[in-house]
DNA sequence: TATTGTTATACTCTATAACTATA
DNA sequence: TATAGTTATAGAGTATAACAATA
């Protein structure tokens, strides 16, 4: 077949295709997948976030975000609200519905992820991680 | 940050969106993208290969597979020709202008994976790989 | 009946450029 | 001037469903 098993992009694209599969099949009902997942997470973990931070931390431009939260908002699983101290700044915030659904998905998730890690012992999942965290610093 | 960091997929995702963005931004003026590098490289390496083979080697779907070898047809790259002994395939074969191309191509994409691969140690690199492979077997 | 290629359609995720409101 | 959010637009890559031609 060549080159391609030997190259390290199309080994990376290729996991991720298959977890991403995996990953659409079983969560959410198909209908959140892995950016949406990642941003819900954010959102609870640090409630009142701004658009900027995500897209700080998740490592993609600020404009990308804006479509992510209004799908959010249009299934009613967070909220924005203007900051006090500096109006250009919208707070985003889980709503119950958004952590009940969140809950769920967080079950329906960790099932997945397990799917794929118990193909690791716990030393080759640090060393995997270790190693991918190098790729994208 | 919370949980993120420590999920296989986020980690997978984020190095893939890693090389991506490097690979757009050295390989072919931005007009070659990975899915379509492999394509050639497919191409290439089985003159004459149809679309189906390749789906089945990338384990996409075939109706995927239509679009990409339109692009390259438009480039003139590729050229189709009907099999004489099964007249529903069409054997996929790489012009002289796509074999030019993917030699430029491929040296970009050397140094591209050289700039990532050269984080690791050789046996680290190796061990990576064995450890995606498993994601994708 | 099954397979190959195709068309139509839709979706996720990403990007760039330019704009508004605010600081 | 700079920043936060937004809009418009584009493009890659994937998927499903249905179809024609061929086997």
């Amino acid at each position: 077949m060549g080159v391609l098993p030997n190259l390290l992009g199309y080994n990376v694209r290729r996991a991720q295709i298959a977890l991403w599969r995996d990953f659409s099949r079983t969560v959410g009902e198909g209908e959140v997948r892995p950016a949406l997942f990642s941003l819900m997470i954010l959102v609870e973990a640090n409630p009142g976030i701004a658009q900027i931070d995500i897209a700080n931390q998740l490592d993609i431009d600020k404009a990308t975000i804006v479509g992510l939260v209004q799908r959010l908002q249009k299934r009613s699983c967070v909220v924005c609200r203007q900051s006090t101290v500096d109006r250009r700044r919208q707070g985003i915030y889980l709503t119950d519905r958004g952590a009940a659904e969140l809950r769920q998905l967080r079950q329906e998730m960790l099932e997945h992820e397990a799917r794929f890690t118990r193909l690791f012992s716990s030393e080759e999942l640090a060393q995997l991680f270790a190693l991918l965290r190098r790729i994208h610093p």
